[in-house]
DNA sequence: TTGAAAGCGGTACCAC
DNA sequence: GTGGTACCGCTTTCAA
């Protein structure tokens, strides 16, 4: 195979100017070209397999139609790959392309990584994070449009549009959920303090109980980290030894691996999920709630749709700011201004029954 | 902010011309351009923070210094990722960007990420699957310089070089594992006849009893599937209402997901892991393998390593490639030829154990 | 030692 | 209706 046809071949096969192709290929051939030049153009173009060169477009557009995204760490976790998903969907559908730089959680590679994006003319820039996170955005990402995808800028003039999930509700439907199911003792096994997602989730717990006029049992709310072992190890905690009128009626994980954690625990006590004790997991992680046994019940993260709607956003952005940008802020949805919110969904499978009697 | 600095500024501000700002920029300043007048350039592409525009280097030049990487379903597993997350690693360490496309497992979509990447001017291809599995490449990948990981081509004219693990080895070295342990029988939950990956890593299985002068015993290799779930209900099939002579004593899981499933089987039967029968995984994949209770041993496919050897192999074509291309067939380091094998790992955890006596 | 100029592959403006 | 040409930002050759 020889080097792509140019505009160049395509003007010479077909006996014309480039700038005559040019025109025609991109449907402004109407009105300036006459119409027998416009087939044999067409023609030539298509017996030359001719597409034009991305790269001498981008340099004569100054614009690449490029988004560069700068993760945390894509690759060997779910979450962040379904955000990019998500986001990558929605550019591809507009022509845009996207290119993903990992800093492996290493935070000073954020600049760097932000530099590299820019050099290569990026016409926007997302920042994705695997879990919800605040973080101080890179300077240089102001120079481009720029969205932060499940993380946010804790300073508010930092004025990076925001797309995170909806946590505090979500803890609250999951707690109401299982107070719909006649639970009255739940425990909640909570990841740890220093990512927002685990207190938010709790803030949404209390409330949901707070809705329905119920108290929160002391020592109910465990901060357990967010791994199969430390479920099963919460689990033993709250389960092993303990008889039946102390014992939380259900269980509310801060993500699906603590749950398979739990329900570890709970067969190798001998008690069934959910018969005994209703189990429910957080995030609908691929692979593991639904084909868990028994399948969990789930507070699916929107993931996708978060990804999605960041990148709607950005591109949106891009085509209102067609030459020089302008500084007024993206309208919030919901929450904080700058910060969108979206809602997460309850999956309702078997892990969860109603309360033993 | 307004606009990045360009080469002209950075000459005007040290009263040079372009020329000489590339050449001193570029280390080929010696010899061309007077010693102060390239002090006087480099301070100000400092006060400037000027950095080349890659897109005009890369019309320039005539390479991108961009390898893309299409991927056949990047987003919602660990294992592409982590391949992916190796191939950049390396392709990092020389200056060079990925990008990705993932077709999201629709096979018509081959053809227009590739030739999507190649508008772009991408230097190489990279072709990466979630599973192993034969494919046949699309056909504009070769025109640039092209690996494949995870994957091969079957016919043998493809040319393409591929870079996989070796299952068989993997599957041998597993039951040799167990059969060390003094294992006997020995049951085998595989994935499906359809991904290449579980008919290898049984051939193994069956050559390491072989080697060891012991007979696999009829009914002990399973057909399963590769969730939870399918590991619960094979592992319920093997082991309840068994006596304990007829039950074998280990299980070796074609992954991690089957492996969990059979360990909550185990559990809910009142079978401890490993006293009672020993569990193996395969993968181990990234949070559930060292994570599970027990930790589970398991066989570690190199995901990374064969990103990063697909990723160095490629490079080193591109190297190799000044100009036009040369058609000499990389060497196979083993297997068939173009092919290159890596090793997986052994990792033993906790869900292993002697035979019980 | 320096600067002018060509060209990478397009697009768009402007005479003809 | 058409083709010539300037320009996007950079490297590289060549003449001064």
């Amino acid at each position: 195979m020889n080097r792509k046809a140019t505009a160049l071949d395509v003007a010479k096969l077909a006996g014309v100017s480039r700038s005559a192709v040019s025109l025609v290929l991109n449907g402004r051939g109407d009105g300036n070209v006459a119409k027998e030049s416009q087939v044999r153009i067409r023609e030539a173009a298509a017996t030359l397999n001719y597409t034009p060169n991305a790269i001498a477009l981008s340099l004569r557009n100054r614009r690449s139609r490029i988004i560069g995204i700068v993760s945390d760490q894509v690759v060997t976790s779910p979450f962040d790959g379904n955000i990019i998903a998500g986001a990558d969907a929605v550019a591809r559908s507009q022509g845009f392309v996207t290119v993903v730089m990992d800093t492996e959680l290493d935070e000073t590679r954020d600049e760097s990584a932000v530099a590299t994006l820019l050099d290569r003319q990026v016409d926007g820039l997302m920042y994705v994070t695997v879990g919800l996170r605040p973080l101080h955005v890179p300077l240089n990402m102001l120079r481009v449009p720029s969205v932060l995808a499940n993380c946010f800028d804790d300073r508010p003039e930092a004025g990076v549009p925001a797309v995170i999930p909806d946590e505090v509700r979500g803890g609250r439907e999951a707690a109401t959920h299982l107070l719909e199911l006649g639970h009255r003792d739940i425990a909640f096994l909570a990841g740890d303090g220093v990512t927002p997602a685990a207190p938010r989730r709790i803030q949404g717990h209390r409330e949901a109980f707070e809705a329905a006029g119920l108290p929160v049992r002391p020592g109910r709310i465990l901060e357990a980290g967010w791994d199969i072992d430390a479920g099963f190890h919460g689990a033993m905690k709250l389960l092993d030894g303990v008889a039946a009128p102390d014992r939380p009626t259900a269980i509310v994980c801060a993500n699906d691996r603590l749950a398979v954690g739990v329900v570890l625990a709970a067969n190798r006590l001998g008690l069934a999920v959910p018969q005994d004790v209703s189990v429910m997991g957080y995030d609908d992680e691929f692979r593991i709630a639904s084909t868990m046994v028994p399948a969990l019940t789930t507070m699916a993260l929107p993931l996708r749709e978060m990804g999605a709607a960041a990148m709607t956003g950005l591109l949106r952005e891009l085509s209102e700011e067609p030459e020089d940008y302008d500084d007024g802020g993206a309208p919030a949805e919901h929450g904080r201004p700058g910060q969108t919110l979206v809602p997460c969904r309850l999956v309702v499978r078997e892990s969860t029954g109603p309360v033993p009697s």
